[in-house]
DNA sequence: GTAATTTTCGACCGACTGGTCGGATTTAAA
DNA sequence: TTTAAATCCGACCAGTCGGTCGAAAATTAC
């Protein structure tokens, strides 16, 4: 973790970034625990000593793997979000992002996703406070899609909701197969929103209707 | 696994479940690889030893919990939904059946779903045909559901959409806070069935469009 | 050229793991 | 009470892992 106190250089970090990716594409095909460094070090074609001249240890791959991931996730979200009026568009948006970003990242997504909790604690209040950071900017244009009429609770279990949704296509999704990214996309898009709509109307008549 | 094949005493299998149980807990908390057989015999207060007296691995142990799980997810599935005519009925049924049981059977669900892979592919194989049957069951529920106005690929991601957001719950739901199983599986069962209600108005005015 | 620095190497270490085994202890049978 | 069987124990084994280290090789500075 030290490691980051001092300013790398380009070839550095291009080296660095090297070994990241080789060791996401194993810890997504493997897992974390089941890859080795001996693994880590064939794959990025450097020794177990060579590695260890970049990372100071195991987690810290892992670590850079996953906030390098959150980092450009979240990168830009916000000002793309301003260029959107309508809250509902805004939500098809994130959806369609969230996905397209994931396929295209998908060896880091899975990692970040699957692996995180691994880290010790120090390393994974950073990931885990990334993650609230994405989680509230989408609760937030929830919550404005929703006009306010709805719980703090409820809202909280529709965002959960929402990500689980869009996760959970990484246990089976295969690119290769016939779906395209856009295809997938476009359909868990429709159903969440149509969801989303429903539950909206239930939400706000149950508010309006003020049930005996 | 050869052990399955002798008649289990009532005695035995009690035994075995106690230290399923255990192992099931843990394997929950901190993960398949990360609990030893040690932690595991402290936990089922009996020596290691005394654990392989009753499976011949580590490996079995999860097996086991896998497939007894499974096994009780499956059963009476069938007739159950037989007493169920209208199709978008039957699928409240399960999503309501199938959030309260795994959050009932907390501990062995989150282990099948997040540790059943690392099984060798012998032991694996049987839990995926379980899976499977489990799917077929959903799948074909929504197909009548769809009434055929479905294409296959659609039909098979609609049906991971379904589990996929079902089980994403259990990444972050703790039944110890503010909402009931009942409320979450209400507010689940009611954002999919609206945008499964809202896809199929658009795939069959799609079909019977027939747009140039 | 040579000296200094960075990068790379791979043999090696200690800790820990899943699994074994001979025997102690308990239970049941006679 | 004796004997046999089932149950349980924990020291021990072989193998694997993350990580170290001294030195070789490559690069850079002079």
């Amino acid at each position: 973790m030290e490691k980051y106190l001092k300013q790398l250089t380009q070839k550095e970090l291009g080296k660095m970034t090297n070994i990241a990716k080789a060791a996401a594409k194993l810890f997504n095909e493997k897992g974390y625990l089941e890859t080795s460094m001996d693994d880590i070090s064939v794959a990025a074609k450097l020794s177990k000593g060579g590695i260890y001249h970049y990372y100071s240890s195991k987690n810290e791959i892992l670590y850079f793997i996953s906030t390098n991931f959150m980092g450009l996730l979240l990168k830009d979200l916000e000002q793309e979000l301003e260029q959107i009026q309508d809250p509902f568009e805004k939500i098809q948006f994130i959806i369609s992002r969230h996905i397209g970003f994931y396929i295209k990242h998908i060896s880091e997504a899975k990692t970040t996703i699957h692996e995180g909790h691994l880290l010790p604690p120090a390393y994974f209040k950073i990931i885990a406070e990334q993650e609230k950071q994405y989680h509230q900017i989408v609760s937030h244009v929830l919550s404005d899609f929703f006009g306010g009429h709805i719980s703090k609770d409820q809202l909280k279990v529709v965002t959960f909701i929402l990500f689980g949704t869009c996760n959970g296509i990484y246990f089976w999704y295969d690119p290769k197969r016939s779906m395209t990214p856009e295809e997938l996309s476009g359909i868990i898009r429709d159903i969440l929103c149509k969801g989303l709509l429903g539950f909206e109307v239930k939400t706000k008549t149950k508010m309006s209707g003020q049930e005996h």
